[in-house]
DNA sequence: TGCCGCTTTGGCACTCAGTGTCAATGAGGC
DNA sequence: GCCTCATTGACACTGAGTGCCAAAGCGGCA
């Protein structure tokens, strides 16, 4: 059992290092699934029992963390201001499988695939039923209450802004980090956005103009 | 020409009211194209000229009314606060095709079958994107700066916030109507959600920890 | 060592979405 | 009536994803 469960690991590693490959050599759409089985040396059907879509390579290494950042919501302090709890939750959750730039590049496909794209916010909204429970708890929300729709509001909303600043990262090269951006978002949104934000030239890279 | 055109959308409304209907009675994926082109009375092919994916039956007709959003929002007045604008620029697009029972079907369907569902936030996306450069506009920000978040992720937020109180709309049965439940989602984002939203003023929002 | 039960695997055939091609049809302008 | 052009239907094809079944591999057991 222990050896099996072992190899079934080795195999899906070794499936998602070479259809990652192949993906960022060829494009995710002219990649078929026979290229990823042949380059695996496993059968086509053999793929479908590792990963359910062709996204799932990409997407459930990527994001597979929503427990995680559950657990960590959960571990925040009970009196932390529920943003911050968020927030802090989201990014104690690093992705370590792959270094920044190669990084950079997946993020890039999934934002210029739409198959991928739609799918990764897919995953986003389960990231959302699995945290929604917890912020209605911390709200004192009637669980049963469709039309308290301020815990669904907040989450939603901070992976909104975590997928805006993925979004603005890869497109200003890495320049700005992650953090600051998703900052700035969360700012933005919270702030009224036409009036100057107080501090965040934490970065400050280009001026925008500040117009009156 | 014009009868030609004319003959087109009499056959494209007629395709999407004979698919509407299979797939609220019997389901969205249980309805294959061959379904909706043998009781339509034209080809298989012929669909396919008409819509590019089975997802668009549904959502073309539903949320093809970006352009509409962008212009509602270019006419909104200047000095608008912004997200009085983008709300204002959202509720002057009714959609008025089906009355709302059906209307609240159709939202139940997409939100519970995957692929639709996916496809509507790719909708969303592109609305994102039409939206956006008219929002840096109002903030003055640079276009040609991705750090700058701040247009993205109001824009963002704000289609998020019309999606969460879609999805509670639906759950609550209709009884609490999109609009309150619209700006109920906008009010938790902006304030302190577990604070009083009466006592948090425009301006200045609480101050974020800033961690260095 | 050989046998039994389990899981994984590969191969095959299938459905369904979506695309390219091509010949036939049918409307409008001359 | 003829020419042009868009629409149509039919056929064939790719590619994703699923169901089924027989073969192979591993573990336990005698």
């Amino acid at each position: 059992m222990s050896l099996w469960s072992r190899t079934r690991n080795t195999v899906y590693r070794e499936i998602t290092r070479t259809a990652m490959e192949l993906f960022l050599e060829r494009g995710f759409d002219a990649t078929t699934i026979d290229d990823i089985a042949a380059a695996a040396g496993i059968s086509r059907r053999s793929f479908f029992r590792y990963f359910g879509t062709k996204e799932d390579v990409v997407l459930g290494d990527l994001i597979a963390s929503g427990d995680l950042v559950r657990e960590a919501l959960e571990a925040r302090p009970g009196d932390e201001e529920i943003w911050e709890a968020l927030r802090n939750a989201l990014h104690s959750v690093k992705d370590t499988a792959f270094d920044e730039p190669t990084m950079m590049k997946i993020i890039k496909m999934v934002n210029e695939t739409p198959s991928l794209r739609a799918r990764s916010i897919e995953k986003h909204l389960q990231w959302q039923a699995l945290l929604t429970p917890e912020v209605r708890r911390r709200l004192g929300a009637d669980p049963a209450d469709p039309s308290d729709v301020r815990a669904d509001a907040l989450v939603a909303t901070v992976i909104t802004c975590l997928d805006v600043a993925a979004d603005a990262w890869t497109r200003c090269g890495g320049e700005v980090s992650l953090e600051t951006l998703f900052d700035a978002a969360a700012a933005a949104v919270r702030a009224p956005a036409d009036v100057d934000i107080a501090d965040r030239p934490r970065t400050a890279p280009s001026r925008t103009a500040s117009p009156g």
